[in-house]
DNA sequence: TAGATTGTTAATCGATTAACAATC
DNA sequence: TAGATTGTTAATCGATTAACAATC
């Protein structure tokens, strides 16, 4: 009877789960076991009822004058996410945007953690950044179906994007993060996060053109 | 009569606009003169109606049967972005991040020009990172004035993000890129742009575990 | 109790999409 | 001309916000 329905949680409350998902975890190492919407919306500057609304798609409810328990509430937005057991993935292009990333602190307090790292240049492979081993990408399909990895960053020059992405997918890589420019061509069913560091910096210098027009 | 009135843009118009500027960009290589917005829609998988939409608010309109004129198209989509002549930015934090996106390729394609690095570290300073000369903060101040920049990309541990912001703000600064995951406590004229990569990793993170569970 | 907070239901707001006349 | 494309006006969709009764 389609009981176990996947509730739909609206993508922008998605975007806002890391950002509660930090502040719980600080209250909670400060000692504290409760939170309330007014407090979380003041903290992060957002709206106590879209607090509330956000809260509500966890599943987990609060109590009047009081708040939300941390404990839970932490448990069921990492659930809600996927965080809740370390999400293993590779690297493909140990580039600079590639070794930034496979050092990323502020990953390894969330799901991700990075398994290995491929690259094609001879003069990377078997070498460590930050403390990942590179390995040649003949290695990767092996590599993926040993350690049942389903997740993918791609960080190589645009031009080869397509290709690498096409080995991950049959390899069995399920969700791509792809920080090329380069749009990705692949079967529905594949998971693609896009992030243009260009799509950022047009927000910024958008908003920053008016406000400077603005005084003129 | 408020004639030069600053049309309003929607957010997610202007995130589409690096987009358009590629594929614009590329065409007009390949000796295109023009392109209707149904070829443009096919490329980036959008609607021809959204580009439309979003073609409106450069304020070029288009011929029927034939599409948009790309010059005058991509000119207007620079303006509209403040790309039209390099926005020069100095960079602070000159870590793994700072230095991935200090010779990252794609920036110099838009406008964005990175024309110094700052860092505390005495090892850094008088280095030079992808070709930009890291200097000291404590040269900071002068050099934002000197070379008259607006913008800073700020790639410095959360703990000092607040401080070094303000510092970034008292010597002129008016825009911020935050990759910290610090939220800054600004004066309200400033514009703070976060790029906060756990985000995108929650969403592909969310996508991905809701299409596996699906499947179970 | 009094009063702050939750959670529901409805209203608002803004972006996307649809329909279609105008155009070349 | 015929037909593909533009651009306008209206409808739809989805997220945010408002109002307020219920709760402890």
């Amino acid at each position: 009877m389609g009981e176990h329905q996947v509730q739909k949680v609206p993508l922008p409350s998605i975007r806002r789960y890391p950002l509660y998902l930090r502040l719980l975890k600080a209250h909670l190492e400060e000692g504290e076991k409760w939170i309330s919407s007014t407090e979380i919306a003041r903290v992060l500057n957002l709206k106590p009822i879209q607090v509330r609304k956000d809260m509500a798609c966890t599943g987990i409810g609060g109590k009047p004058r009081i708040g939300f328990a941390l404990e839970p509430l932490i448990f069921a937005i990492e659930q809600l996410l996927g965080w809740d057991n370390a999400t293993d993935a590779i690297l493909v292009g140990a580039g600079n945007l590639g070794s930034a990333l496979t050092g990323y602190h502020g990953f390894d307090q969330y799901g991700l953690k990075i398994a290995a790292v491929f690259d094609n240049s001879p003069e990377k492979i078997g070498t460590m950044i930050n403390g990942v081993r590179v390995f040649a990408m003949g290695e990767m399909p092996e590599m993926v179906s040993t350690l049942s990895v389903r997740m993918a960053v791609l960080t190589v020059p645009a031009e080869h994007a397509q290709e690498v992405a096409l080995s991950l997918v049959n390899a069995g890589i399920l969700g791509i993060w792809n920080f090329s420019v380069q749009a990705l061509n692949l079967p529905s069913h594949i998971i693609v996060q896009r992030t243009d560091l260009a799509v950022s910096f047009a927000e910024l210098s958008a908003r920053l053109i008016k406000e400077i027009r603005k005084k003129t």
